[in-house]
DNA sequence: GCAATCCGGACCAAATCAGTACCCTTTAAG
DNA sequence: CTTAAAGGGTACTGATTTGGTCCGGATTGC
């Protein structure tokens, strides 16, 4: 499968935790606690969000985070840049010259592009807002049934 | 970044390769050859591209492989289907129950798969032809730069 | 001044993946 | 019928990445 970062996955956990309490600043711990992570991931991950303008941090001692946006101004290719890096399907584009081999194969590199422009279009789409509202009414989930229904809705 | 697997990339590489060559069949051996990768990694590849449909396998003193469909009748989404297994970007929802915790922040599951029919439409949009078309203009890339312009085209 | 909080980096263990090797089955040629 | 060529499947190992932890330092409010 593509794997997205677990990280990922726990940063907007922890930032639909900070949409659905007050307005005023989160500390990492009471964020840690309410969402239930260990608490230095949970500082790990805003610590990544702040570094990319995600979240408005505030040192001192009544300190803490808030959002930087409103939630439906921020969209999850943000969320996954700020924590995965940038959004690259294949390492096909980097330092190490060797590792293509037969260069005259490796036109494809621009069409790799061609995906990631595509892959990019449909994460943005999303905005944390959308991953933030309740479970919605889905005819491929009937929610009773935390077993293990994934592989259907694979490709 | 998103990490799709080297092994996704390999499997293009053949792919196109097999498109450039004649209307014959290709052996491991000699796709490898022409690639450049390693024989066994490229008799894995095809393997798993024959398990799931997309290759016609010939055993055999004379066998070899030959693409079952089109080459525009195959698009990413089944590439990657069939090396790195279905696509789901977390997974969040797993047969360990443990894992997630507190409950009652969860519901973001049935999000996760909205953005997952995102990309899933995004990959399928892309075909192996468009992949093998030889390098087209593109700003974003002025071809002249094997260093690492990578970081430009990220999100 | 003191305490609470964020900031930045380094560090370690565990899971995952890429790659390889081996043996078996199938098929066609001689 | 025999032989060789090719795919089919499984198991193993080394390396890379990742998730998670920890520590000292900087900053702000009380």
């Amino acid at each position: 499968m593509i794997r997205l970062s677990k990280l990922t996955d726990y940063a907007v956990v922890v930032m639909t935790a900070m949409i659905q309490g007050d307005g005023g600043p989160h500390t990492a711990i009471s964020l840690a606690e309410r969402t239930g992570l260990p608490a230095p991931t949970v500082s790990k991950i805003l610590k990544l969000l702040a570094r990319d303008g995600l979240m408005a941090s505030h040192r001192g001692a009544t300190g803490g985070y808030r959002l930087a946006r409103a939630p439906d101004a921020i969209n999850v290719a943000q969320i996954i840049a700020a924590i995965d890096g940038p959004i690259a399907l294949t390492d096909c584009v980097e330092g190490a010259p060797g590792a293509c081999g037969v260069e005259s194969l490796c036109p494809r590199r621009g069409n790799w592009d061609r995906v990631n422009r595509a892959v990019r279009g449909a994460l943005e789409g999303v905005s944390l807002a959308d991953m933030a509202r309740p479970s919605f009414p889905d005819p491929l989930l009937p929610k009773a049934a935390p077993a293990l229904p994934a592989t259907a809705d694979a490709i």
